[in-house]
DNA sequence: ACCTGAACACCGTTCAAGT
DNA sequence: ACCTGAACACCGTTCAAGT
């Protein structure tokens, strides 16, 4: 398959024929993502991460340190292509010659970019579950979520914010970011707002005690509707904004 | 010690003496919350636990199901905690003879009043970070958060609402009240943000590669003072009440 | 009913050993 | 250097047994 050409084999070629299995950090960190987003946290054990990989347990421990050396990898790894994609939506976004606004960059743009940036790093966090796991427990040592901090800043700065409110303003951007990741993928373990999850829900809230909780049971219909990720991530982080940038 | 005053011993007293040990769900849960407190969900073991009770580790068994119904009920105590205070708080932010504001209602009194309410949300959140880990992993079964859900509705409507806007609004306050909690908590284990922690990491936003982070090492100071806890908190929470109840 | 101790099937990791 | 297998100290939980 990947065997290349074949040379006239004159001697046993005595530069190592490839190792036997082509272990390394990558293929680790890749078992290691997809163990997580497919089987969730408790699953993610050294012995079966493992055996996705056919190998002997030990083997893992040749490239990492340990687990806790492989947790911080991933996390890395997944906040780094955070920073790609959205440097891509921030860069179109804020560009002068954006199509449609030629020749008018003025203030609404900033807040364009900071919004795009904004909503790829809550999809990024809302599509690996398994991260928001691990922010929760160990501390970060690396420099992951950096550059993302770094454009965001810029951006604020640009829309005319002072120093410490473009500070405080990313702050609770990325606060409000994790908070609704973590909501909605908590919400999605539960098995609700996947498809008529919805209507469980629903049911739920509106079989509680009516005495007890009076505008719960009333408004269960528009309290299902709001758990639907993206869009009710929008609708906070619109407000935000605005709270942010605008009136305030 | 505990000892019952002595009573004439005419016969061994047929009722139960007292179990030996009076071990119940609420002396393992006082446990349970100071060990995850104090020592970290980590440390929070089934032996540990009855090592902490003085007990064998299998009488907790007799109380408890398992670890997991021990997490429920850990999750519904601490939410319980909420709703009780916070109440109190809504209840005199929102009463009409509140004094200062003794004939005027208004529509600022309910805005208040769900500030307060948010407010005693985050510290409880934030005063005990095992909930948010708690939070992270299993389902929520119970009506734990209810009570808060429900006062918070309905101050949002009576602050002028419509229904799908209040469930958004709610919605919105609650993810992002979780998302800062768990930010602060987040900082704190990391030991940052306590005593001079806001020095440590003043000090290592500067020291990253100024090419590359630019805007960040030039806020260096300012993002370190913005991670405050309550403070950066109450910043996000009224541009968030800002964008949801002002101008939007 | 309440509590105990041994035992089982797991876990992360160490260590001596193989190639 | 890379990988293995046995072993160690843990974990949650079952089970038979004690009071």
């Amino acid at each position: 398959m990947t065997k290349p050409p074949v040379h006239p084999p004159t001697r046993p070629t005595p530069r190592r024929r490839t190792p036997r299995n082509t272990l390394n950090r990558e293929r680790v960190l890749d078992a290691a993502v997809s163990l997580l987003d497919h089987e969730g946290p408790d699953a993610f054990t050294m012995r079966a991460l493992a055996e996705r990989l056919g190998v002997g347990t030990m083997a893992v421990y040749t490239h990492f340190t340990g687990k806790d050396e492989i947790i911080d990898a991933v996390r890395e790894r997944l906040l780094a292509e955070i920073a790609l994609p959205a440097a891509e939506h921030a860069e179109h976004a804020g560009h002068p010659g954006h199509p449609g606004h030629p020749e008018h960059p003025g203030p609404a743009e900033p807040r364009r970019a900071v919004r795009a940036l904004c909503r790829s790093v809550y999809r990024l966090l809302a599509d690996h579950p398994s991260v928001l796991h691990l922010l929760t427990r160990g501390p970060v040592r690396g420099d992951e979520g950096t550059a993302v901090v770094d454009r965001l800043l810029g951006l604020l700065l640009r829309s005319g914010m002072d120093r410490s409110a473009a500070a405080r303003a990313e702050t609770a951007l990325m606060q409000y970011t994790v908070g609704a990741a973590l909501w909605t993928a908590s919400g999605r373990r539960r098995g609700l707002a996947h498809q008529n999850g919805g209507e469980r829900l629903r049911t739920r809230f509106a079989g509680l005690p009516a005495d007890r909780f009076p505008h719960l049971v009333d408004l269960a219909p528009e309290l299902a509707s709001a758990q639907d990720g993206l869009r009710q991530y929008e609708h906070g982080l619109d407000a935000l904004l605005d709270g942010l940038l605008g009136a305030g």
